[in-house]
DNA sequence: CCTACCGATCGGTAGG
DNA sequence: CCTACCGATCGGTAGG
């Protein structure tokens, strides 16, 4: 690319490149609020790793809390596609929460703990209700839904049937997900370094059966 | 107590209220670190908390980080034995799992990943790995031999059997603790509101037997 | 254990 | 989108 074509871009690119600064901005505050949560990161270091000043993230956000939020709801609508689409393939359910699983471990850069936190610590009220009803909506109801699934073909527990509610299993399911997604410590159990696949397996094994014996299900009421 | 007594043992006490406001300024650090994070807490916050002013702590640890390794590794020990008394109780081992639930789901303030957060992202390397050590060895170790326990009966599915290692199992056995230990928000799920001993129970069948139907345990390779 | 204070750093603004 | 700068607050120290 010649100079002269590199300086019609940018001169041309003048209000296209505030769409793509504000892309860059979003992207750059994504992987440091998920890396070391939302107090530890500064204004100033989500500017510089995209190129610019602290000053100029105020033409693309009013502050700080709306960097955050915008990065969080823009990250819980992509998994949400991504986790409606798996829920409606017409495969067995636990293939379906393998696929989920899966899915998740790869692209959950934010661990739900972490977020929480952050949330009720550091948003305002209007903020924080937004996230929570999108992190319902975009993630739990979409797992929910699959373990009802399961439950009304009469393969899963039902609340009355001394089961947990597909809302909380779905919750815990996350949970578990999250157990492996942000491991960046727990370095002194060898075991955690796993493939991501088998991740994703062990957890839908672990949900749908638990630990024990297959041959000792029937007899665990007297012998454990 | 007459103004006397109260004034020698106030003079008497010098050396030994040393010691008892330690004991305060760790109670305190303990909630509020608990609650807001490493970071979110000042010192002036802790100071406050216990009567006393900001540089006053500094007679009792040499910084923050100080305040923090030492107020976890306290509750690590305090926990530890208490896991390890209901380990060795000679009752099933569903039902020790299930006390060693409802004491953690009573007594844990921090959850894991807040802690493993901080201790990543705020602690010296040195401080880090002690506290490291202590977990594993007074919440993960404990929980771990329950399982290894039942698994050497043939009551719980080996690595051989396609199963989990036990650690592996105490750790993400913890992460289900701490779902519920940190439910300051998920308000939205009504279940979540559950008690202790309901909670307890829960987690304990999860991990023992899955959400599936004890009755469709044999078809589920067919059908889910 | 206190008062007084320091250098560093934070989120955000002024003015161009 | 920049330079320059602000009030507030942080962890920690000096000196008593």
């Amino acid at each position: 690319m010649s100079r002269d074509a590199s300086k019609k871009l940018r001169r041309r690119g003048g209000a296209k490149e505030a769409g793509e600064t504000r892309r860059l901005i979003l992207q750059a505050a994504q992987h440091l609020f998920a890396a070391h949560g939302y107090r530890a990161v500064t204004t100033r270091q989500i500017a510089e790793s995209c190129g610019i000043t602290q000053p100029a993230l105020y033409k693309h956000f009013a502050d700080k809390q709306e960097v955050y939020t915008s990065m969080l709801l823009l990250e819980v609508a992509q998994v949400k596609t991504a986790l409606e689409r798996i829920v409606q393939r017409e495969i067995p359910v636990a293939e379906r929460l393998r696929l989920a699983a899966l899915y998740l471990l790869n692209n959950t850069h934010h661990d739900i703990g972490m977020m929480t936190h952050d949330m009720s610590n550091e948003l305002r009220k209007e903020a924080q209700e937004m996230i929570e009803r999108a992190f319902i909506e975009g993630l739990v109801q979409p797992l929910a839904s699959l373990f009802e699934n399961g439950m009304h073909r009469g393969l899963i527990r039902s609340s009355s049937q001394g089961g947990v509610s597909p809302m909380m299993t779905a919750l815990l399911f996350l949970n578990s997900i999250d157990f492996f997604a942000s491991q960046s410590s727990y370095e002194l159990v060898s075991e955690a370094r796993q493939s991501v696949a088998e991740q994703a397996r062990l957890i839908v094994q672990l949900f749908l059966h638990g630990v024990t014996q297959e041959s000792q299900q029937k007899e665990n009421k007297n012998v454990l």
